[in-house]
DNA sequence: TAGTCTTACGCCACTCAGTGGCATATACCT
DNA sequence: AGGTATATGCCACTGAGTGGCGTAAGACTA
């Protein structure tokens, strides 16, 4: 079920780290189980054996601590985007790219469960969709921010890497919402086969007609 | 400042609109001016002269209120592609034309105003952006499940109306965006025109190289 | 115009997420 | 072993959101 700790580190950091994933598991496990409103953070901070006022030290909001699986996708994509050099190809080509190598960063052990976890949790809990659109949003920018930092992209009213950007938000969810409905278990590769769809599909939906 | 109320209704109806428009009103005004966190519900229920319980019968949440005119605009939307025929065109550009239709039935004194008001305090307040983000979520669902309803859509894996309406919202939050750095008044017409450019960018995101 | 019915509203008490402050404990360092 | 830094626990508080119930005000009927 979970994330191995690294060894190297001193005591306290491990510690920090096993609570912290105590709490992403537990909280994955008791909302999916009794449902996100139906769970207080008192109950869960309870089941850890932590204090309400520490679970904040290391969570913004409720929503985020079920949102973490996904977070470390993003966090590891716009860490691949700032050490990236452009070839010839697509912008979106490269973006996507770009995803495929921060998702074989992941943990390939029950990553991708977690993380269908929180979209099922998602999808029937309204303030937990709405904090997973924004974290997206705010990956939005970061990237096109660092993508105006290494490129000059000399107009700053090109709407083009915003749409580009916006567009392989637009496939992941695709790809995920693909996956959840998907039978039995899933593992990394399923999610990547998924990916490629979605984004094979982007071309067509632009000249698609009805 | 206010939109309109139609004197053909009855009086208890027409109360219900003036309070609501007020409740709008007064929110986007102190939320402006005090921020989003730093006005309380009980305050403005004390300025329009409301209880809170009261206010929780006009809206789902703080957020609510604030984003009522841009609802006004997708709610316009989504009748309208319930009443649609596709033509030859492109699904993307028929989608495009809709939206154009609903704008056009959108108040043109203040609204734009109004819409932008509520983009700059999304810009600011993370909770606003996520509620407005879920808000197009559910919109784009809404629009999928219409689209399918109408026609066929034989293959429900077929991602391309997803994306093409993810397109759509992506190039409108890209027109607001544009519209709300713009300096000095704004009417429905400058909205239009950053819609065509906006739109206009679509094919090209898709090609751009680096 | 009175009488009744319906529906919106106000009030009150409550739950729960999230925060600030301060005391205490626990790991780190020499 | 002793001093320092930092993570945690506890407590009290604010503010959003809800349920229940009594009341007032608009809406039909005669």
């Amino acid at each position: 079920m979970n994330t191995e700790i690294p060894s190297g580190l001193p005591l306290r950091e491990r510690k920090k780290l096993r609570t912290r994933q105590a709490l992403i598991d537990t909280a994955l496990e008791r909302f999916t189980e009794s449902g996100f409103d139906g769970t207080t953070l008192d109950e869960l901070c309870a089941a850890v054996e932590v204090s309400k006022r520490t679970f904040f030290r290391y969570f913004d909001s409720k929503e985020d601590v079920a949102m973490a699986p996904t977070q470390d996708l993003w966090t590891a994509f716009l860490e691949d985007l700032r050490t990236w050099r452009p070839d010839g190809r697509t912008l979106l080509a490269q973006l996507q790219e770009t995803l495929f190598t921060a998702l074989g960063r992941m943990p390939d052990e029950g990553w991708v469960d977690r993380v269908l976890l929180t979209r099922r949790l998602a999808a029937r809990t309204p303030s937990m969709n709405a904090h997973g659109l924004q974290f997206c949003d705010r990956t939005t920018r970061a990237a096109i921010t660092i993508l105006k930092e290494r490129f000059g992209l000399a107009d700053p009213h090109d709407l083009r890497p915003r749409l580009a950007l916006d567009m392989l938000i637009a496939a992941f969810h695709c790809a995920l919402e693909e996956l959840t409905f998907q039978p039995g278990p899933a593992n990394r590769d399923d999610l990547t086969a998924r990916l490629r769809d979605a984004f094979a599909a982007i071309p067509g939906s632009v000249t698609m007609t009805l």
